[in-house]
RNA sequence: CGGAGUGUAGCGCAGUCUGGUAGCGCACCUGGUUUGGGACCAGGGGGUCGAAGGUUCGAGUCCUUUCACUCCGACCA
């Protein structure tokens, strides 16, 4: 391709909105264009870099024996009523009404519209198992959407389904799409990790995030120095923790504690370790059909509160926090709650380490007071969980090592659904004794146009892009220093020429411009390789430079079409 | 949702306090000079000043309403 032909709108100054490096550089270089908030337009330089990615995507879905189909971007929410997600789903979810009043949504991932398909066209464990993707449009209303195209509102994602006679079958496609996964993001160039992670709305156990390591992610990763354990921090789980420090034994008494208010105080206060003092976070929690209650969730001070594995406790749908106003309301005094002598009726979840503790100290649920030397006897009926957070430090429940947290952007999340969504849409099958079952399903994600925002957030530098081999727009651009000069043009043509003979995804700047400007427009694109015409040609000579500035030299003209080929 | 802020040329901004001809840089067009690190000279095009209403002889500027966008927050018992 010429240059002079291509619309590649380069830009000196990028929006001030954007502040990651991706968002910047995919703007400044032409690739994207905003439209609005989370919403962007592809510009040929971009929609090449999609294309590419969509293709190493595809290839390798394709060679897994994974089938492409694509699905309504528009679905009745009738479907969506029916698997019990659309009330769980929450604002993200676009509803709208078409002329007759009819519910619709856009989807933001599409488990109803895929199991519907299948339901209606499979009916025999003969035709199982089975795994159909696309890779279209979703959208998502998302609270705040960021970042360009890291959190878009709409936004381009692979979307695939199996579906499995039984378990373990689903067990094995669920292995042999990690291994896919990883060949994917590997060929991309990408420094990844797979861990373990939280299921959310999709609902369904055992689900695994591919996190591209990168200061930018907005998810926080739990990382094990020693073995290969990881985990989103909404999942993570480590050892308990054992306190060196001494308990404060004492006999159990009402304590005058006026205005001491805060953990931190409290300890202080007491001259003990947070670990003995009981936290109270009060949240409400909100469920299905708007029904909503308040929730204290009682852990030791030194820990802090999961708000994923909290809601997950309960099986709510959301948790949003409280002021003192509404706590009083119900009879609660903040800064001095605590799990005993609670009004009726006042839900309340412990976490795993305040089973059985003893010497503790925690609110009265009365202004100015605490109590302490608190054992704690938790009945059967209380809810006790997991609801804390990993930190820093902690020992790794497989092999002890010191965990660490590190920064991820998700790329991939694959899930082991089950019969979550089979079972309510009535999607079944005959067993080989003539027997109706729900199919077992699995369910696997790519976000494929955040997956250029991950690139560039681990490929590039102060001038811009720099493309990784299998996701760049071009293999190669030849840059002509001054094209008015006729020799230069002449030979430029020629190796352009040679190198598309060869299958070479070249492009030429063929540009009148300087040699400056040239220069900044092709770092700033972010080709990998670039062959410069100068003024070297004269003694037969051209320069072949690697964006990443690991190469830079000079090459005989009648060499540097083999000398690329090689290369790229 | 809560708090803060911003809307003026394609992009980045000034002008708003104190009402009086719509500005600057980049980009764009024409001509010329230039051609190894975002050139220079001369000329030129481009604006419902986010939208609606009001005050005024006169509104980008003052008042009211509204829309859009951005940033920050969601660990406090």
């Amino acid at each position: 391709m010429k240059f002079s032909n291509l619309l590649i709108p380069t830009l000196k100054e990028a929006p001030n909105d954007a502040t990651l490096p991706s968002h910047i550089y995919l703007i400044r270089g032409g690739f994207i264009q905003g439209v609005g908030s989370g919403l962007y337009n592809f510009l040929p330089l971009g929609k090449m870099v999609l294309d590419r990615v969509k293709n190493v995507v595809k290839e390798e879905l394709d060679n897994a024996g994974a089938q492409e189909v694509s699905l309504g971007f528009v679905t009745p929410a009738s479907l969506w009523v029916e698997s019990g997600r659309f009330e769980k789903y929450g604002k993200e979810l676009l509803r709208f009404k078409d002329r007759k009043e009819n519910d619709f949504v856009l989807g933001p991932t599409h488990e109803e519209m895929m199991v519907n398909l299948v339901k209606q066209t499979v009916k025999s464990y003969k035709q199982l198992p089975l795994n159909l993707y696309q890779i279209n449009l979703k959208f998502r209303d998302e609270i705040r959407p960021r970042f360009g195209l890291m959190r878009g509102r709409e936004f381009l994602m692979k979307d695939g389904y199996s579906f499995h006679a039984n378990e373990e079958d689903m067990k094995r496609e669920f292995a042999l799409m990690e291994e896919t996964y990883k060949r994917i993001f590997t060929r991309l160039g990408l420094d990844f990790r797979v861990v373990e992670a939280d299921s959310g709305a999709i609902g369904g156990t055992g689900s695994k995030e591919f996190m591209v390591l990168a200061d930018s992610g907005e998810d926080t990763i739990v990382v094990c120095k020693n073995c290969k354990y990881g985990a989103n921090i909404e999942a993570a789980k480590s050892m308990p923790y054992v306190c060196k420090d001494e308990p404060p034994v004492a006999a159990f008494a009402k304590f005058s504690t006026p205005n001491i208010k805060t953990i931190d105080e409290l300890s202080s206060f007491f001259k003990v370790n947070p670990y003995y003092i009981i936290k109270t976070v009060a949240k409400k929690a909100l469920y299905d059909e708007g029904k909503e209650e308040i929730v204290l969730f009682f852990l030791r001070g030194s820990d802090e509160l999961q708000e994923t594995k909290a809601l997950n406790s309960l099986n709510a749908n959301d948790l949003i926090d409280i002021n003192s106003d509404e706590l009083e309301q119900i009879g609660l005094e903040a800064g001095f709650l605590g799990p005993l002598n609670l009004p009726n009726n006042i839900k309340t979840v412990f976490d795993n380490s305040l089973n059985s503790a003893t010497n503790m100290i925690c609110g009265a649920n009365e202004k100015d007071y605490h109590y302490v030397g608190v054992d704690l006897k938790l009945d059967k009926d209380t809810i006790i969980d997991d609801i804390i957070s990993v930190k820093e430090g902690d020992k790794c429940i497989h092999c002890g090592g010191s965990l660490y947290y590190t920064k991820g952007i998700e790329v991939g999340h694959i899930f082991q659904l089950g019969t979550r969504y089979s079972e309510p849409l009535r999607a079944e099958f005959l067993d080989e004794n003539g027997k109706s079952k729900p199919f077992v399903m699995g369910t696997y994600g790519i976000g494929v146009s955040r997956l250029l925002a991950a690139i560039i957030e681990q490929h590039h530098d102060e001038k811009g892009c720099i493309w990784t081999k299998e996701s760049s727009p071009f293999d190669i651009c030849v840059i002509v220093s001054n094209i008015k000069d006729e020799k230069q043009s002449e030979i430029a043509f020629k190796i352009y020429n040679g190198l598309k003979e060869k299958n070479i995804n070249a492009l030429i700047d063929d540009r009148n411009e300087r040699f400056g400007f040239k220069m900044k427009d092709y770092e700033l694109i972010g080709i990998p390789y670039a062959v410069i015409i100068g003024k070297k040609v004269e003694e037969g000579i051209v320069e072949l430079i690697s964006r990443d500035g690991q190469v830079a030299r000079e090459v005989n003209i009648s060499n540097i079409i083999e000398m690329v080929a090689d290369i790229v």
